[in-house]
RNA sequence: GCGCCCUUAGCUCAGAUGGAUAGAGCAGCAGCCUUCUAAGCUGCUGGUCGCUGGUUCGAGUCCAGCAGGGCGCGCCA
């Protein structure tokens, strides 16, 4: 049978359903749902089976509940089965059937809630692709953290996942951060003009001014002296150096995005350059098919309701008819002078990722974004070769002794994610972004996030793990090289041992479903669960000489306890595994 | 004005496909305790699930409307 236990008792669920009531439609049969009691009186697990059939049976669900009472009688797993309420059917199982769990999970190690869910459908995950302007901030941390867990998430659900960053590096912010870069350089070699005056020779102003580009510009300027600056270090003709210095500050910009990424831990597989796909026609041969299936004309925009900008005026663009598939207006595809929007070359790229393979696109944006989620979903409708989903992250306060940070010293006004690493590290990070959902604010408290107490759901689920590998290390000698997944388990009979048993068996189920909903914090908050189930048994030791893992007087007892905490620490580094995060062995 | 997201205990938040008396941590209250190296532990108190309608045997969950908060709204990316 399948390693979800919840899943087994389904199947008989149905089989005894089908045996009471022969001939229900599968849409019936389907919504046949097995969950775990919320109350102990409702026993250990709980089916809808009756209800839902009923009127497609004709039959009242007391009846029904009845009848498949009767039906479950000597069944092997379920040891007891009663009508309750409504119509339910609440269920506990035979023990030896949790217990039965915990060889199942020592031999899979952390493959355990390993699923097929996915069906091997190739998955492209998109996420952080910052600008490459600036460093990264607390904004893209959790996008990336979010992105990086759902990616490790849907391959344990077997779809076969592809990391991907994109960078965009075709925009006009591109040359704006030259000239930004070229101020620093100008500034390194020790020019006499002010940054004002310097701001008055670029064309659109000088638009980034943080402290970051500093260590850009002295570089550049080790690299090349003054031969990219004008007489008297003034400002050169842009023919000369723009392109230079735009590809060195975005080699830079680069480098430290992607030393931040490794320092996050997250490691992507693809990253696709904007310019690159420019240059490969991709874009153009997209927009040609869209306009193949006539789907992109020449026509003007109704005005916004509502404000309208100080200079707006109607005017003729090319537009894709976004329209056509559920978006509010049609989007233009080209500016006025003449070059793609980033709509346009973001419909080129996706194109691209589903050549490439993928049947599911999933992004990864920051809720600002959230109003560009229609037309890019409708482009990718029209193209009709991949589906696009959005996850949505919003945006997250950085709090410090209870007030808002807003400071960092390289970026001026954005807490930056080197900041925050630096702060509370990888680990409290990875786990703290995952601890909300991703369309919900949150408030990350760097004080929480290093605090050595329950409040603190990493340190917490980090200690259970700590308490797990002290038990084994202590254990070590007296297992005398015993097989933990071949001992006898019957000792474990208590309900805080069942209440972790059951917590273990739930896991693949958890993955399955945080998998399809895309919810990557699920996990953080069953491992949070799952720590309190194991803390609890933990402390009942205390009062309880009997539960204690290790007792000098029952080998046999020592041996089922120990497998259970084996067990628990292989769930629990295999969730952390999901997130991204690293179990630690002893806490300091 | 339009679109999307959010609104659950005093606070911070969970509540997959609609299921029974809506959960956890913190705070508050009451006991206990100095540990199988480890965050002290156990229990109790605390809720018109923003509001109003609707669908349903059954709604925190689905639908409609309203209120409050956030984000966005033609050639920025």
């Amino acid at each position: 049978m399948t390693t979800d236990i919840l899943a087994g008792v389904r199947a008989r669920i149905v089989a005894a359903l089908d045996a009471a009531h022969p001939g229900l439609p599968p849409e019936v049969r389907a919504r046949v749902d097995v969950s775990v009691a919320r109350d102990p009186a409702h026993g250990e697990l709980a089916t809808n089976a009756a209800m839902v059939s009923a009127k497609a049976a004709g039959r009242k669900p007391a009846d029904l509940a009845a009848a498949l009472v009767a039906g479950l009688a000597g069944d092997a797993l379920i040891a007891l089965a009663a009508p309750a309420g409504p119509g339910f059917v609440n269920l506990t199982l035979h023990p030896a059937v949790w217990r039965a769990q915990l060889p199942t999970i020592l031999r899979a190690g952390e493959a355990y809630g390993d699923n097929a869910a996915g069906q091997g459908v190739r998955v492209n995950v998109e996420y952080v692709s910052a600008n490459p302007t600036g460093p990264m901030t607390v904004a893209h941390a959790r996008g990336a953290v979010t992105g990086d867990a759902l990616a490790n998430l849907l391959a344990k659900s077997g779809f076969a996942v592809t990391k991907e960053f994109y960078i965009n590096d075709a925009g006009n912010q591109v040359q704006a951060l030259a000239w930004a870069a070229y101020w620093r350089y100008l500034e390194a070699l020790g020019t006499t003009l002010t940054e004002d005056a310097f701001a008055a020779a670029v064309p659109g102003g000088l638009q980034y001014r943080g402290a970051y580009l500093v260590d850009v510009g002295a570089a550049l300027a080790r690299a090349r002296g003054d031969t990219l600056a004008g007489p008297g270090l003034t400002v050169a003709d842009p023919a000369s150096w723009l392109d230079e210095v735009r590809d060195f500050t975005m080699a830079e910009m680069l480098a430290s995005i992607h030393a931040d990424l490794d320092q996050l831990g997250v490691h992507q597989d693809v990253f696709s350059s904007e310019r690159a796909l420019l240059a490969s026609g991709e874009v153009e041969r997209t927009i040609a098919r869209l306009a193949d299936k006539q789907l992109v004309y020449r026509g003007t925009l109704e005005p916004p309701k509502g404000k309208l900008p100080d200079d707006w005026e109607p005017r003729e663009q090319t537009l894709f008819r976004s329209t056509a598939f559920g978006d509010d207006v049609d989007r233009p595809l080209k500016k006025s002078d003449g070059s793609n929007t980033y709509f346009a070359n973001d419909i080129g790229y996706h194109a691209a990722k589903a050549a490439r393979g993928a049947a599911l696109l999933i992004d990864v944006w920051g809720a600002d974004h959230g109003g560009y989620v229609k037309r890019m979903q409708a482009a990718v409708n029209a193209l009709g070769d991949a589906r696009l989903e959005v996850v949505l992250c919003q945006i997250v306060h950085v709090l410090k002794g209870g007030q808002p940070v807003r400071m960092s010293k390289r970026a001026g006004t954005y807490v930056t994610l080197a900041d925050l690493l630096d702060e509370v590290g990888r680990d409290a990070v990875r786990f703290t972004m995952l601890t909300r959902k991703s369309d919900a604010q949150m408030e990350f408290d760097l004080d929480a996030a290093v605090s050595q107490t329950r409040e603190n759901p990493v340190f917490y689920v980090q200690y259970a793990h700590a308490r797990c590998r002290s038990v084994l290390r202590a254990a070590a000698a007296r297992l005398d090289g015993a097989d933990l997944a071949d001992v006898g388990l019957d000792s474990l009979v208590h309900e805080t041992e069942l209440a972790l048993m059951r917590r273990l068996a739930s896991w693949p189920r958890t993955v399955e479903a945080a998998a399809l909903a895309r919810e990557p914090h699920r996990i953080a908050f069953f491992l949070y669960d799952l720590a309190g189930d194991f803390h609890t048994l933990w402390n009942r030791g205390r009062d309880d000489a009997a539960l204690r893992f290790l007792r000098d007087d029952d080998l046999a007892g020592t041996l089922a306890s120990v497998a259970l905490v084996a067990a628990t620490a292989v769930v629990i580094r295999s969730g952390l595994a999901v997130m991204g995060v690293d179990p630690v062995e002893e806490m300091r």
